[in-house]
DNA sequence: AAGTGGTCTAGACCACAAA
DNA sequence: TTGTGGTCTAGACCACTTC
């Protein structure tokens, strides 16, 4: 259960204690060498920790102060990571969010999904397209390819759930990092059926390109969003 | 000019030298053992400078093999981070490029303004409002409030060119990190009256708030983009 | 078994902020 | 002057990959 890592404990215990208001926003958290003392490890340890904690967005480290505590009832949506839909789903509560598989299968990769996977066309690929409905609408279109090689097996049932926690879980898939690129696309027949489009004629379409730890390529997400109902958030530090 | 820190100079070398071709894509650099002889010093110095370079994108750590240099070539795009005119500038090669003020002064923030800035109404901030065109097409519209506390001191010229420029370089402002938020929203007459919008009747909205070292909040910015014109790459690292 | 990156330590000196 | 975070060191042990 827990981390194997003393730093990510750590991180994991102060983002708690963030969270939950033992530490409030604005106020400064106890120093790196008060820290180092409460959880009996090195400095260094503990500069992880908070350096983690930075990145995340839960404080900000002010040289000579300390580390002020931010606002994180601010940022309802994930910071600058991979926008999963289960993480969207717990944000929102997830009595409100449909998910409808309409398309689910093997076949082979064509040109144009070979080249977003960076393999070879013919390569075998799980293809699967779903729909997300929030509070009635039908407003995401995902259409996902996964390399067969990295996912041997899958099930209709298992896209009607979690794909994630399926190969977080089970497969146990060491999933790395995603690079993300959003543009604005007409929308497709494929769009006005899946989706309640109203009066809109474009979509705003997230492409994920997932890879694993190794630095493979395995899946490529396209994420079409009805337009009112698109939102992004970044929180990103400076370049340096 | 060179940076002061070691670790960072570290991350400039080698970050050249991937770029440059001298560390070729897909190949592996040296072990932190062997850089930390190279570079003659710690083996921990090395490994802050090699983790800069994995989260800008340009190698993978692969543990028990080495660092594996990834295709730069492939990200055009600023990487996760301030997306400033001036990246895009040099980028795309800056004799297509105009900029055009429209709006430039001082003002009291209304209520719309001040929420956004996290101050109060009334406070004392520059708006710059600006259209950029691309290729003989005005397809940006720059919306920018500063505040007057920071900005003590602006001029149209300055804003005709790099305010970023200005800012960091001859107020050396400490400007640290920026929340991003991305949203499209419907046309305003602003937007028809500045941009180039052809048919389109959305905008993709950028809303960019921009912080200085010591966390406060300075600058608000939005900028409005045709909807066929907008991209935006993020090359995120997972959550953990 | 040897080499790699990942974690951790105990100490040092520095730059910055506040009293 | 004191306390803070930022950098750096030299060494240790671990987990993983490759041979």
């Amino acid at each position: 259960m827990t981390k194997s890592n003393k730093y990510k404990q750590i991180f994991e215990d102060l983002s708690k204690k963030i969270q939950d208001g033992t530490y409030t926003a604005n106020s400064i958290l106890p120093s790196e060498n008060e820290l180092s003392v409460i959880y009996a490890t090195s400095r260094e340890t503990i500069r992880k920790a908070l350096t983690l904690l930075a990145q995340k967005g839960f404080i900000q480290k002010l040289r000579g102060k300390g580390s002020l505590v931010l606002d994180v009832s601010r940022m309802s949506f994930p910071i600058s990571g991979l926008v999963s839909f289960k993480e969207l789903q717990t944000s929102m509560g997830r009595d409100q969010i449909e998910t409808y598989v309409h398309e689910f299968g093997l076949m082979r990769a064509d040109d144009q999904v070979a080249s977003q996977l960076e393999t070879s066309a013919k390569e075998e690929v799980w293809k699967v397209v779903r729909s997300r409905q929030i509070s009635g609408e039908r407003i995401i279109l995902d259409k996902s390819y996964f390399l067969k090689e990295q996912v041997p097996f899958l099930t209709k049932e298992i896209c009607e759930n979690s794909i994630y926690e399926y190969l977080e879980g089970e497969l146990e898939l060491p999933i790395d990092f995603a690079k993300k690129e959003i543009v604005v696309e007409e929308c497709t027949d494929e769009d006005r059926e899946y989706l309640d489009l109203d009066k809109y004629d474009h979509v705003v379409v997230v492409k994920n390109f997932v890879h694993l730890k190794d630095a493979t390529l395995f899946e490529y997400t396209e994420s079409r969003h009805r337009l009112d109902m698109f939102r992004f958030v970044d929180f990103a530090r400076r370049k340096h």
